[in-house]
DNA sequence: TCTGGGGTCCTAGGACCC
DNA sequence: TCTGGGGTCCTAGGACCC
């Protein structure tokens, strides 16, 4: 599978509490200060160096955070902004190499492997120009882990935060592994992790040093690649993906508290099948298959799915759909916490011819009303307009959780506000926003 | 981690075919 | 009617990630 025969330079690129830098960076008044995002949800899903100082981390409820630390910025996510500076880190990456894979919003993976000569510079100096010119030009940090695979780079980004720079070679494996956990190692989580404790090996330094034959006798084709990865032979490639084909696209909402009322629970579920349908159209995508999931007080989660007749992305040719599986899961008296639709085999919109059997006066008809429909979302915000029997899960009150249940037209678009300059930005890193919207 | 939301990939097992 | 072997496709569910 991986015949390199000399050491790769794998480069992985980690944001430093990557959101919560952002919204410091847009808005310098929050420098130095505690600040933490997920107002959204009630939870702390990033949290600056100062709130982490005060002993805030991820995962906490804001309630929990807030009275650890009474003066806490608390901020609502604003992924568009995020993604513009995920977007922009990328860039910086690639003014050194094309080989750049945008792993996740703030991680980015680079192959540097034989770029010394062309730069001047090794690897270390190369990969230090990145962080400085992030840095300079987005004021945000990231830190930084140099190594022979992308396993083993994951490793060292994580070993010096925030800003930091680890670089772990072949020589240096054993001691890097000593004092690492196996469940710390990416891609092995909390089962398999229990798994191979069972039989002893607890340490990533154990795990390398595991024969094949072990190793092949506990884990499957997953578990034997990261073996090979952290012992530095390399199975990933970083992956330079050109826009990603999208595989699915998934709503799921909570909603407090949990409910049995049947037309609430049905309304729920209506909301993500307009919310999901949306985001389809907007990746000019339609789904072959559509699935339904119902969430029970207790966490069970149900999913039931059905074939479409024909491709789409549209609520009203799906919601007769959506309701027949609903009907086959709803269960009566049983409480409910959150619901989904998630639409699969996705194939382009453009592709799509309608068959013989098809109507296609009626089809003209449903994309010429959701062309429409896309324009007013796109103008006064995805609250506008609905499915009519989604309509009771955006006014009732009756169930609402606050924060939690639509209706949040309130609040104008930030990216707007930003786009106007209302809000303060430092000499940033501008043209923040050409090009979007 | 008493529990958000959005993804990807892998595997086991059944159906169906030769 | 019983037996055998092997391939492919599909589905449900698990595990993991940020």
């Amino acid at each position: 599978m991986f015949n390199q025969s000399w050491p790769r330079a794998i480069l992985l690129l980690d944001g430093d509490a990557f959101f919560a830098s952002c919204e410091q960076a847009v808005d310098p008044a929050l420098l130095g200060k505690p600040v933490v995002t997920g107002k959204e949800r009630n939870i702390v899903s990033a949290a600056s160096y100062e709130a982490r100082a005060l002993g805030i981390t991820r995962g906490v409820t804001l309630w929990d955070a807030k009275k650890r630390c009474p003066q806490l910025v608390v901020l609502p996510s604003d992924y568009e902004t995020y993604s513009i500076f995920s977007k922009r880190v990328f860039e910086i990456m690639r003014r050194y190499t094309p080989t750049v894979e945008e792993y996740s919003i703030d991680e980015g993976f680079a192959d540097l492997t034989g770029l010394r000569r062309l730069h001047h510079l090794n690897y270390r100096d190369i990969t230090k120009k990145m962080q400085l010119e992030i840095h300079k030009e987005l004021g945000i940090t990231v830190s930084a882990g140099l190594s022979i695979t992308k396993t083993l780079a994951k490793i060292a980004a994580k070993k010096q935060k925030p800003a930091g720079f680890t670089a772990i070679s072949g020589r240096d494996l054993p001691t890097a592994l000593s004092d690492l956990l196996v469940g710390d190692i990416w891609n092995i989580g909390p089962s398999t992790a229990e798994l191979l404790n069972r039989f002893g090996i607890k340490t990533a330094e154990q795990f390398a040093g595991a024969s094949l034959e072990q190793v092949g006798k506990i884990l499957t084709k997953p578990g034997v690649a990261v073996w090979n990865e952290i012992n530095g032979r390399m199975v990933y490639p970083v992956a330079v993906q050109q826009g990603a084909p999208v595989q699915s696209i998934s709503k799921m909402k909570t909603f407090t508290p949990p409910s049995n009322n049947k037309s609430y629970v049905y309304s729920q579920l209506m909301k993500n099948l307009d919310n999901a349908c949306a985001k389809a159209r907007r990746h000019l995508l339609l789904a072959k298959k559509i699935i339904i999931v119902l969430r029970k007080n207790d966490f069970r989660t149900y999913g039931l799915e059905a074939k479409l007749s024909r491709p789409s992305a549209f609520p009203l040719e799906l919601s007769s759909v959506v309701e027949e599986l609903f009907m086959k899961t709803y269960e009566k008296d049983i409480f409910y916490r959150a619901t989904g639709v998630l639409l699969v085999d996705l194939m382009g919109n453009t592709v799509f011819q309608p068959s013989l059997f098809d109507d296609t006066v009626k089809i003209e008809k449903i994309l010429f009303a959701y062309r429409a429909i896309d324009e007013l979302r796109e103008k006064y915000g995805k609250y506008v307009i609905c499915q009519g029997s989604a309509l009771s899960s955006v006014v009732s009150p009756a169930h609402s959780g606050g924060e939690n249940s639509g209706g949040r037209c309130a609040e104008p678009d930030r990216k707007k506000r930003l786009l106007k300059g209302e809000t303060k930005r430092r000499h940033l890193p501008l043209p923040l926003f050409r090009g979007t919207v």
